[in-house]
DNA sequence: AGTCCACAGGAAGGGCAGGCGA
DNA sequence: TCGCCTGCCCTTCCTGTGGACT
């Protein structure tokens, strides 16, 4: 027995002697996050320029035109902009001049759902409580106001995906915002946006006033992919753990999704962290293809976890009659999920919400829904997938276990 | 050219919960 | 405590729509 506890002993502490001798994979594993602002970005010189030719007179007392910047996913919009803000802030704290940036993610819940909200968020930004609800929408505008005027010196207000902002509370915040200057307060915002259809929307003055100055981020192609993965890999991983294929790899797949860097990023990390989990002496092609497959499947799990009751079910509804064909029609599912319903004796919402719900399902990256015309059979969604069947059927069985069991 | 289908999706509003301020 | 205000989720009612069919 003692030979046999011996034998367990010593192998774990070879294992755990493993860790501290062998030399780990990642170096700096930070630089492969969104969050990790490099000292160099590539490929995106002409644009740091023109933006900081925009915002750069805020220095000189000037207020700058409200910019509007436009470009696909992982374009390195907010990257360039959170840079050029922070260049000018530094600069301005060198001279002791007052300055303030506000950044909002409008995609983020809880945070721009409402007026109310996105204006009691910039209130907390600028340190001063606002409750949560309770109070007039108007109350709320004049403490924000109040807090500006407060402030002795220009606020830049950068409203990243402002699209989901415009989309969901329509435009008279910006239109409040953007007339804010004509009364006297310092403001100036910078709108980002990776759709450019959503300023059909907007009422023709706060469009003119947004976007008086515009800004295009193209995407980034392969091969400029590939050096900004090669930059940021340097940093990350130890010499010698990955090669220049794998990274290619990354840089190949995230450019067949329209150039996103961040699913570039994305896809050399969690590849890089299978490799080490798997105890593996470097990074291979492999890992990158169980990256990729590991990416859907946390996205997909973690929404089949935390959605509403109504919504997994719909979800599950769409997984279950897309296994036996590839897409599936509105009806389709409305008809399924109502028998569902009856099942575990739920009461099944409206055809109009279930619509709904497909469109969030759709938002969210969980489902393609696109609306066809079927001739004189009518105008509906067809809803199909874009992940493995082995997703799937995971996916499928966590849902199964949180609405059945 | 007109009809018709099966929805999409906008608008309005109900009901409930939570929070504020007098 | 109570009236007021907002958020959230939902329903009801309605108009609009693209293209196959007649």
């Amino acid at each position: 027995m003692d030979q046999v506890v011996g034998m367990e002993q010593r192998t774990l502490e070879d294992i755990l002697e493993s860790f501290v001798n062998s030399q780990s994979i990642f170096k700096n594993k930070k630089a492969l996050s969104i969050n990790y602002y490099p000292d160099r970005i590539c490929f995106r010189d002409n644009e740091i320029q023109n933006l900081v030719r925009i915002l750069g007179p805020v220095l000189k007392n000037e207020k700058p035109s409200n910019v509007f910047i436009y470009g696909g996913t992982g374009t390195g919009k907010t990257l360039v902009t959170k840079y050029v803000t922070n260049q000018i802030k530094k600069t301005a704290e060198k001279y002791n001049f007052p300055i303030q940036i506000l950044y909002v993610n409008c995609k983020m819940k809880k945070v721009s759902d409402t007026e109310y909200r996105l204006l009691a968020y910039l209130c907390e930004l600028m340190g001063l409580h606002v409750p949560a609800t309770g109070l007039p929408t108007d109350e709320v505008y004049r403490r924000f106001f109040n807090r500006l005027s407060y402030f002795n010196g220009p606020t830049i207000l950068i409203l990243d995906e402002i699209d989901a902002l415009v989309r969901k509370i329509g435009d008279e915040l910006l239109y409040n915002l953007t007339r804010c200057g004509d009364e006297g307060y310092d403001l100036t915002i910078v709108g980002i946006s990776n759709d450019l259809s959503f300023t059909q929307y907007l009422d023709a003055r706060v469009k003119s006033s947004l976007s008086e100055e515009e800004m295009i981020f193209p995407p980034y192609n392969a091969e400029q992919l590939f050096e900004i993965l090669k930059d940021r890999a340097k940093i990350a991983f130890n010499e010698g753990k990955i090669d220049e294929c794998v990274i290619r790899k990354c840089a190949a797949l995230a450019a067949q999704e329209h150039g996103d860097a961040r699913r570039a990023l994305d896809l050399l990390r969690v590849a890089g962290e299978i490799a080490e989990r798997n105890n593996d002496s470097k990074v291979e092609e492999i890992h990158v293809d169980l990256a990729e497959e590991k990416l859907d499947l946390d996205r997909m799990s973690e929404a089949a976890r935390t959605l509403p009751k109504h919504s997994k079910l719909v979800l599950y509804t769409i997984l279950k009659l897309l296994k036996n064909k590839e897409k599936v029609l509105t009806g389709e599912v409305q008809k399924h999920y109502e028998y569902l319903c009856k099942q575990i004796s739920l009461r099944p919402l409206t055809q109009r919400r279930i619509s709904d719900i497909i469109s969030e399902l759709d938002m969210l990256g969980l489902v393609n829904a696109l609306v066809i015309s079927k001739g004189r059979y009518g105008r509906t969604r067809e809803i199909s997938l874009s992940v493995t069947e082995d997703i799937q059927n995971k996916v499928l069985s966590i849902l199964h276990s949180e609405l059945f069991l």
